[in-house]
DNA sequence: GTCTATATGTAGATAGAC
DNA sequence: GTCTATCTACATATAGAC
């Protein structure tokens, strides 16, 4: 087995378990146990177990930017393309019952453990945050910045909630709220004369 | 020193730590340096760590309780009490932005951890769940429990944003169309043929 | 590159003195 | 009730054989 080839499995057997379990509940025993390969193997690929969180967080933040220009490219509107970004909610609502969202739990035991690669994690709602506020400023929005941290608190809200009380009804009842709350700021931009409020 | 009050020294460090590092990340000796005894002298007021969490949590529900029943008291209006809840975003937003909600990040930590303790936990989001949607039947809403979810997974939602990027601005801007929403569902009640969504 | 064996630290938990 | 001393388990990490 070639090194690269092994290391891309540490990474993606971990990154599956930090999700499910948590980092610091991940011990390298059930990361062998996951990619088959001895305790000590580890060293050879990473210095520190803080490497392979390291490493997750980069192969993180490569799939969500890959996701993003996916979106992108299949999205003929802003409208079209914050939709896909909302939908996730519905398409991963197996997984967000389960163990919540990836982005947010992550983050939240980061800054408890007071660890390091906080700065990192919090890259992932950066690159969200900022593809979020581009799309509300093609819509014409001043304000876009502000509505893409509202629309990411909005559904890191939906996927702790559902963590907790599991209900799949929930996630499609906020899913609805969410897609209506898009279409009257697209419609804002259509009839500028209403205010969102009135 | 009465066994009674140790122990209820050993809960309100346990509380404490267990919101500011996590649980799992609390160690005996964590506890121990905060009460200022031995990490042998828990045995007897405790058989196991998971012990100390369930006192934690029965504390925490007794707290919430409580402060449930005076802001039931305080406030003349549902409308005044909902406002009470959504406040506390501003409240404790110091705590919020260092170390997420309190509530949240205790049921997302022991979700990963298949942790028995899940369920007591989740009684802490009942609590809010059946108070909120108590509040809002007496606005005459028909939908008062999903519009409780809503409200919970709003402020859930900023609370783990904000703990992330940091922004007290950005949780007051919250609080502030959280305030609207509930305006937006009091003239509903005043106004009965015009729909949320007009 | 991967293994086994091992070092080292720290966690939760127990026993028994005071 | 609280302490000190100790046990056991498991964590990360290292050394060196293959």
């Amino acid at each position: 087995m070639s090194a690269d080839a092994t290391r891309a499995e540490i990474v993606a057997a971990a990154d599956g378990l930090f999700y499910r379990q948590g980092y610091e509940h991940t011990s390298f025993a059930d990361i062998a146990g996951a990619v088959q390969i001895s305790r000590g193997n580890f060293y050879y690929h990473f210095r520190a177990k803080d490497e392979i969180l390291e490493a997750v967080i980069l192969a993180r933040l490569q799939k969500t930017q890959a996701m993003l220009d996916r979106w992108e490219e299949i999205g003929e509107t802003p409208q079209a393309r914050i939709q896909s970004f909302i939908y996730i909610l519905i398409v991963n609502r197996t997984d967000i019952k389960r163990y919540g969202c990836p982005v947010g739990t992550l983050t939240s035991e980061l800054a408890k453990l007071g660890h390091s690669a906080q700065d990192d994690a919090n890259k992932l709602f950066s690159l969200f945050r900022a593809w979020l506020c581009r799309q509300f400023k093609l819509l014409g929005r001043k304000d876009a910045d502000a509505l893409a941290l509202h629309l990411l608190a909005r559904s890191q809200g939906v996927a702790t909630l559902a963590n907790a009380i599991k209900d799949e009804d929930f996630i499609r009842r906020e899913v609805l709220e969410l897609d209506a709350w898009l279409h009257e700021i697209v419609d804002d931009v259509r009839l500028p004369r209403r205010t969102r409020k009135s």
